[in-house]
Order: structure tokens, then C-alpha cells, then sequence
DNA sequence: AATTGCATTGTAATCGATTACATAAACTAT
DNA sequence: ATAGTTTATGTAATCGATTACAATGCAATT
């Protein structure tokens, strides 16, 4: 069923029915009755790889994910959907898994014109590339962007966040401070490492290359590194965590040391996702605004939507320190 | 950058390009260099909108999830991925966020050829429907199939998992056993429903509607569906959840009750996400092979990409389940 | 009655690929 | 040398839409 069964079906032309289809005022309202009765009737669907081929355009965003497995990126996406909505803009999702070559496959869609633009959250890319790609198409980056890329891009201040995390752990006295970090997402590990130290020698105190621990982010690496962390001679009195999983798995290993977590030791996570309330003792996070980073991530798209001349912004957003029972 | 372009750099035709692009081997050698080269200096990628069209396919396949809000799909799509992967075909994934005209949005990508098919994780639509939309595409359900549709689908035994589990229950000691169900997913709720009021009654134990909670699948929710269960006359004494969220809402609602977890009271979840061994106590649940699932799930729809007049299969994988702390 | 203007509608080019068919060139067999 | 094959390439139709432009019919104006 295409248009042109259509167009036969009315006894029009297919000039005609693709009037009607984009609303084009310039149809007798008779003969757009007609049409859209028989579009009705036959429940037609236009194709729109057609269209787009003819347009060059598909009304269609892609969001491009490095994982799944976070709870962190669902807020988010609500907050893009919020807006995309609005727009009359589909989204789709795809996950690299931290692949290069993944993550180009997905990006060729901007080539193929398979998506209009690209919200992504985490790239592999050279900065020149990243560049280049803003440069030709709608491309903003939210919550990691690429260090040296002439790009939009959506962010919390990672930096501060810590630096006001580890500035408090210091006033309550701590002097002991240990940090689990990551080895992938660049930006935001190297923005809040950078907080951690200089909020120790801004306070006096020496940056230990010890009490920082690289893991990846799934619960067990959070445990594993806090295991090491303790094992040292000098063992941290609070542990700052890049993500909420990770101080997940700090705070199960403390226990099964027979730690009392926000007595003992204190432990804060990162992004704020809802388990933070729920566990055991109840978390301290750093919440990032995830619905308004989505917002503020499509808002920039759009704009580049209508004109990809629109030039770069960077975006920073607030965020909160919450403060909890592993805290206290 | 069209394949005109580079045909005209090549001094060759569109056809002998294309031959090239598509591996075709009635190209003579020297002439395959000359257009690879060509087409490695500009960077070019066919336009897959023009190809699509012409066609009529795509390559690609839709990953249709209710929520992104749950870990429980992000190992399926591993699952599915791997597969995917190797028949070199591409996912994409769209969120419903359980609303149908979202639903039916995504489903048109079908109509549209703009993808050749579909792994559904959640439908509202009809039984007829679905039917009639497995009849013209690809298409195949994962966990949760619509009930009276003729589609193929890929779950474990609902039923006969809580049954087990309520049966272990009861051969355990427990006469009050709740069950905190859900109102969204019909299939699965429905047949983790029935297992649990069979197991009951084949062990000689009433029915009783006061002990089964309907709720949303948030933390908040389980907890304060368990509020609902322990403030009745005759409280539980376990409590079976059809999600591993619910279960920690559960934990966390009975905690601040003064109850002992594992003691006092068991609680089993489902789904056995990566926070059940963390959590404290460690939660109980029951495992579906999420990756065998994603694989299966791709394997049906493969069958069906390549004729679609394959028989629908409804493939059912065991599954396990898990004891820990809760419900020791 | 002829001219003009406006509202509708249709014709055909176009987007970027693939591919059936035609054709030309080169090679083989007699 | 000739007919028949094979190989390589090109021409043009096609997929399903949109849209510039042309054409038509009708009413209003002179």
C-alpha cells in the first residue's frame, strides 16, 4: 500500500494524497476528505524511507548510550523524551558498550541521514573528530564530553561537585580520604579527581597516591577496590566514590569487614539513583539534575536542528550534595 | 557525497559502482581498485536510505523495552547483541515508557521498512493485533507475550517458578504467604499470579485475597505495599515479589517495622538483578537466563527475517532459583 | 466577450541507491 | 575467419515519497 494505490483508490494524483498527507492547504476540502477517508479506510502509513530519501530528513534523533546497565541515563532519557515530544521528534537508542567500532556503526547514521541528530553520551573519538562531526551534523554531547572537542555539550560541574565533597570530609575532620575512580569515562573521572586533590591541598593536606583506586563500575569492582583501599597501612576514613554502584560495593565490603558504615568510615556516591534510599545504610550521592541534563541536551540539539550554523554552547548545570545515614 | 559523485571520479557508472559497494564479482579487477580507492579517500558511505528504499530492507531490527528504568533488559540485549552481531544486523532500541501510541509509534518503523523487524518486551496492543502485525513482520516476544496471540516468544516458566517458590514456603513452615504482584505486565504477573494460588491450594493452604498487594515496580513501591501487608490482622510471615525492586522496597519497609529479614520474615524477589548480592541481607530471587533469553529471542526473529512464514515457536528456558539471606 | 486572477490538480523531476537488461569487447572453439 | 561465449560495463527503470512547475477550470472584472 503506497501512495500511489492511494492516489488510484481516490482517483487522484499521488501529488494530490501527498498534499493532503503534509496538510498542504492548497486541496479542495472535498477532495481532502476523500483522501483522508480512504487513508483512514486503509490504514495507511506513508513510508517514510521514501520521504526521508526525498527530504532529507527523518524527524528522528539517536541517543547513543555507552551501557544500559544504569540507572543513571533513564532519567535522562525521560528528560529528552520530554521535549522530543513537543518537537514531533522520535528517539532512538542505541549502546556501544564502550565500543569504537560500535559507536561509529551507530554514527554513521548521521552519514546515511537515518537520524536528523545525535545526543551521546560517551565517545571514543579523537577530539578532532568529535569537531569535525559537530561540525557536519547535530551533535551535542551530555554528561561526558570529549576534553578538547569544539562541541555542545551538557554537564554538571564535576569538578566542584567533589571538591565540595572532599572540602566537607575534611572539615568533619577527616583526614584520610580515599577515592574510587574509573578508567573510561575520561571527562568525568579526570574533572573529579582533579576536585579531590585540590581539595586536599587547598585544605592542607597531601594527596596520597595510595587512597586512589581505578575499578570499573559494576557493584563487585567497588567492593574489590575498597578491599585494597583498606588494606593499606593508613587506611581511609572516608571513601569518595564516582558512582552510586560502586559505593554500593565499598559499603558491602566495610561491613564484611566489620566496618560501620557512617561511623566508621564514611562512604558517598555519585548520580544519586534511587537505590541510594533504599539501601542499607541509606547513601550519600551527589545528584546530578538528570531530567533537566536531558532537556538541556535536546534544547541544544534543536537548536542545531534548525540551524547547524548555531553555534556551540556549553552548558553547566547545578547539582546537590545529599547527604545520608553513610555519611553521618 | 553520493555514488554519482564517485562514479564520476572513477569514470566509471553508478551500476559499477554499486557493483563494488555490494560486492558483486563481475568487476574486473583494475576497476574495483580504482572505485575502492576512491571511495577510501572520500570516506563515503552509501546512503542507506536510498539503498532501504531500494531494497526494502534495513538491516536493522527494533528492541522495543517498556522502561530503561530496569538492569533486568540490559543483559538481554547483550544476549541479543551477540547474536545480532554476528548476522550483521544492528539494533535499535525504543522506550514505550508502557504507552500505547508511544508503542504504536515504534511499531510503524516496521510499516516503514525502516526496520525489518521487531523483539518486543512489552505490547497493550490486542492479542488480534499482535497476530495480525506477527503475520506481516518479524516480529517475536520476550518475557512477556500477549495471551492469546499467535507469535512467537521466548520466556521461562512463570507459573511453575513462584510455584516452586511458594511451595518451598510452605514446606518450610509458612501458613501466611503474601505476594506483592504488579497491574502492568499481564502475562507475567497473571502467571506468577496462578503458580502462587496453585501452590497453595495443593498444599492444602486457603487463598486469601488480603495477602496478595497490587502495585507499581519502584523501590518506594514495594515498601509501601509491604506497610499495606503487615498492618493487616494476620500479617505474612514471607513474602514473594515478582521483582527484585519491590523486594528492597519490601527489605527496607520491614526493616523499619523492627523486622529481622531471613528471620522474622523471608522476602524473595525476581529477576536476580546484581544488587541481590549486595544488598543486606542479601536478597533471594529468581534468575531467568537473561542472556540465553536475548539470544533465543534473536534466534526466533533471525528464522523470521529470513522467511516469514516460519512457524511461530514459543520457546520456554528454566529457570533457577536463588537462596540467599532473605530468606534463610 | 475577452482578460485576469485564483484555487485546484496533475505531470514529471528528484532524492540515492540497486539491478534487469542491453551492449561491447575479448576470448574460445571450430 | 566466423560464430558463440564469457566478461565487463553502461543505460535506464525502480523503490515511495515530495514539490516545482504547468495546466485547467471557474469566477470576477473590464
Amino acid at each position: 500500500m503506497t501512495i500511489k494505490d492511494i492516489a488510484k483508490l481516490c482517483q487522484t494524483s499521488v501529488a494530490t494524497v501527498s498534499r493532503v498527507i503534509n496538510n498542504d492547504q492548497n486541496v479542495a476540502d472535498s477532495t481532502r476528505k476523500k483522501v483522508l477517508a480512504v487513508i483512514e479506510e486503509h490504514n495507511f502509513v506513508p513510508n517514510s524511507t521514501g520521504r526521508n530519501l526525498r527530504t532529507q530528513k527523518s524527524d528522528k534523533i539517536l541517543v547513543l548510550l555507552p551501557t544500559m546497565a544504569n540507572q543513571f541515563y533513564s532519567r535522562i532519557l525521560h528528560g529528552i523524551e520530554a521535549k522530543a515530544e513537543e518537537a514531533g521528534i522520535n528517539i532512538l537508542v542505541a549502546v556501544t558498550n564502550l565500543e569504537k567500532s560500535t559507536e561509529l556503526k551507530y554514527l554513521d547514521m548521521l552519514h546515511m541521514k537515518q537520524v536528523d541528530g545525535c545526543i551521546s553520551f560517551f565517545n571514543t573519538l579523537e577530539p578532532e573528530k568529535i569537531t569535525e562531526l559537530a561540525q557536519k551534523f547535530p551533535f551535542v554531547q551530555c554528561c561526558e564530553p570529549t576534553l578538547g572537542a569544539d562541541v555542545s555539550s551538557v554537564v554538571v560541574d564535576n569538578r566542584q561537585a567533589i571538591y565540595d565533597v572532599c572540602t566537607d570530609f575534611i572539615k568533619k575532620g577527616h583526614k584520610r580520604i580515599a577515592m574510587i575512580s574509573g578508567d573510561y569515562y575520561k571527562y568525568s573521572e579526570q574533572s573529579r579527581e582533579r576536585g579531590y586533590r585540590e581539595a586536599l591541598i587547598d585544605n592542607g593536606l597531601k594527596f596520597d597516591d595510595d587512597l586512589v583506586v581505578k575499578s570499573f563500575y559494576r557493584y563487585k569492582d567497588g567492593a574489590k577496590a575498597t578491599k585494597t583501599l583498606m588494606s593499606i597501612e593508613n587506611p581511609p576514613t572516608a571513601i569518595i566514590c564516582v558512582s552510586d554502584a560502586l559505593a554500593i560495593g565499598a559499603v558491602k565490603e566495610l561491613q564484611s569487614l566489620g566496618k560501620q558504615v557512617g561511623k566508621d568510615i564514611s562512604v558517598i556516591g555519585f548520580d544519586n539513583t534511587s537505590i541510594t534510599s533504599f539501601f542499607s545504610p541509606t547513601l550519600s550521592s551527589v545528584a546530578q539534575p538528570r531530567f533537566d541534563l536531558g532537556q538541556e541536551a535536546f534544547n541544544l540539539l534543536y537548536d542545531k536542528l534548525q540551524n547547524n550554523e548555531t553555534p556551540n554552547k556549553k552548558v553547566i548545570l547545578s547539582h546537590t550534595i545529599i547527604h545520608r545515614e553513610s555519611t553521618m
